[in-house]
DNA sequence: ATAGGGTTAG
């Protein structure tokens, strides 16, 4: 049966062998089969001694079968004999060893294949990189990959996809030209692998332009993966213009393109695209699921958020669903409802309890938010750098000194984790609100990282809050310095300084704001009745029941002065 | 035969 040679003992298995082996080993093994007791040959004295023949087809059997410990001895045996099993039994071993994570069994295969100065073909060596780099090994990888005589387009694409994946950009570019060098095409594969690892967007548009060229651009993949770039950067015009020249639909890439609006807070049209995509037949994955409730979640859409919560019952089991269901109804500012699914998820993770957290602090609900931190550190996730910045935003929203500067001095020690701006501002943020200024400032000058726009903001709105002009204006002006047409600094200055009835300096900031040609977005708010999306922007009365609603609002703002409420005319911008 | 795309918290 196996009686093709190679060199003086290496057996081969033709293809069409490997299709009826497949086919035979596939149904479960007769009882008439003999079957060869391998803990015997395992005590050396092997009392039975099977033939080469009978060895390897027992290898090969069990390869198939994924019995991995059999087919290791089997393996041990043979290497014993000095017989090698050819490519196609190995490749198949290989993917036992995946399949049961078997990375110290992988290790050695490895040394069996290279056993007896045996020099495996480019095939199995690929196989052997991407066992390593499945196994998260990528040293291990990069060693083989070195070692290899000869490398092909997939030893290449391996090695790119690989480091693409493990975010070492610079690496997986590297490689492409390396490729490039060597005189290797790269196909759909390298392609579709290497734009995850470019940010530049004059990169993406050469890479762009050589998919065109070498008509590479009709590959689903390449095509996905060009829209998800694309809209990564904002550049969403380039990501329809991609999307829109599919001829056949496939599911990931309408998973990328409305993926692309949810994430960039085009909600809308996210949502737009959803409805689209289900007249065109398409059924929504967890996917399309997750982006379409973060178009929700923008859009504060508690109502569409529970009519996509009934579709997700389906996929009850997916964390990733069931993160942003949560984040869903937090932000839409259903407690209640993010509590009941945080408490039935099966499976949490730490996004889950941050999630969570972050969500009962930003409610108001501070006091639960730091309970749920407790109870995590003693039957939850390791916290990371997010969920102790939730904890910093509970503890400032709800004024706790004491508690903030705790966590915030003591996170390195705790939880290992290095305070970053993020915290900082946080940090700044709880102080500021505490009248702390000094303090604040001080931590500012004492940052390891360089503060940003962020940090100084937090400072101004304290200032703000605490009528310190001359701090405010040095805030201000450090977030001008690192972001020159913030509209919103402006604003606040304007404001601070209308505030201390300083209206030479209002004039001042307003003639600024002119020359540099600053504009205010304009303010926009919305709300959802019955289905339907009122919007109301400044100066825009183009509502149909515009009348009717001035004349609500004003009879709620005289109740709200009866009851004794004093407007707060601190953002005012004008005399 | 071996290599590739979309989804979650600040």
């Amino acid at each position: 049966m196996f009686c093709s040679y190679r060199k003086a003992e290496a057996y081969n298995v033709s293809f069409t062998m490997r299709a009826i082996l497949k086919r035979r080993y596939a149904a479960p093994p007769s009882l008439s089969r003999r079957r060869f007791s391998w803990s015997a040959l395992a005590s050396r004295n092997e009392p039975e001694s099977p033939s080469s023949s009978f060895l390897i087809e027992e290898f090969t059997r069990c390869c198939y079968q994924r019995e991995l410990p059999t087919a290791m001895r089997a393996m041990d045996a043979m290497q014993r004999r000095g017989i090698w099993a050819n490519s196609i039994t190995y490749s198949e071993l290989i993917k036992c060893c995946l399949a049961g994570g078997a990375v110290e069994q992988g290790k050695l295969v490895h040394k069996h294949i290279l056993s007896n100065g045996y020099q495996p073909k480019t095939f199995l060596i690929n196989v052997l990189i991407s066992m390593y780099v499945r196994f998260g090994l990528l040293e291990e990888a990069r060693k083989v990959f070195d070692l290899m005589p000869e490398r092909d387009v997939v030893s290449w694409t391996t090695m790119i996809a690989a480091y693409s994946n493990a975010k070492l950009d610079n690496m997986a570019r590297e490689f492409l030209i390396l490729m490039l060098r060597e005189g290797l095409r790269p196909n759909m594969f390298t392609y579709s692998s290497v734009l995850r690892a470019c940010v530049e967007l004059w990169i993406i548009r050469q890479l762009h332009c050589s998919i065109i060229k070498v008509g590479l651009e009709s590959d689903v993949f390449v095509r996905s993966a060009l829209i998800d770039i694309y809209a990564r950067l904002g550049e969403l015009q380039n990501a329809l213009g991609v999307f829109n020249e599919m001829a056949t639909g496939d599911l990931v890439v309408w998973n990328s393109i409305i993926g692309g609006f949810a994430q960039n807070s085009i909600g809308d049209e996210a949502l737009n695209l959803f409805r689209k995509m289900k007249m065109a037949g398409f059924v929504a994955n967890q996917s399309t699921l997750t982006s379409v409730l973060r178009a929700c979640t923008g859009l504060v859409l508690l109502e569409l958020g529970r009519q996509v919560h009934v579709h997700i019952l389906k996929f009850d089991h997916d964390l990733i669903v069931n993160n942003a269901l949560l984040d869903m109804y937090c932000k839409c500012g259903s407690l209640e409802d993010a509590n009941t699914v945080f408490t039935r998820m099966k499976e949490k993770d730490v996004i889950s309890w941050s999630t969570m957290i972050t969500g009962l602090a930003q409610s108001g609900f501070s006091q639960d938010a730091l309970e749920l931190f407790k109870f995590m550190k003693v039957s939850g996730p390791r916290p990371n750098d997010i969920t102790i910045l939730g904890v910093l935003f509970a503890c400032s929203h709800a004024g706790l000194v004491e508690d903030g500067w705790y966590y915030f001095r003591s996170m390195k020690q705790l939880f290992g984790i290095d305070p970053t701006r993020e915290h900082y501002g946080c940090i700044i943020d709880l102080l500021g609100r505490a009248g702390k200024l000094d303090e604040a400032v001080n931590l500012i000058h004492e940052m390891k990282c360089e503060p940003d726009a962020v940090t100084w903001r937090a400072l101004l709105g304290a200032c703000r809050v605490h009528r310190n002009v001359d701090l405010a204006v040095y805030a201000a002006k450090q977030i001008l310095k690192l972001d020159p047409a913030d509209p919103g600094t402006y604003i606040m200055l304007s404001n601070i300084y209308a505030n201390a009835q300083r209206w030479a300096d209002v004039a001042e900031v307003r003639r600024s704001m002119k020359a540099i040609g600053v504009r205010k977005e304009p303010g926009c708010s919305w709300i959802e009745v019955s289905k339907q999306i009122h919007a109301f922007t400044m100066r825009d009365n183009s509502h149909p029941q515009m009348d009717a609603i001035i004349r609500h609002l004003s009879e709620l703002i005289q109740r709200l002065k009866e009851e004794g409420y004093i407007p707060d005319t601190n953002f005012v911008l004008q005399d």
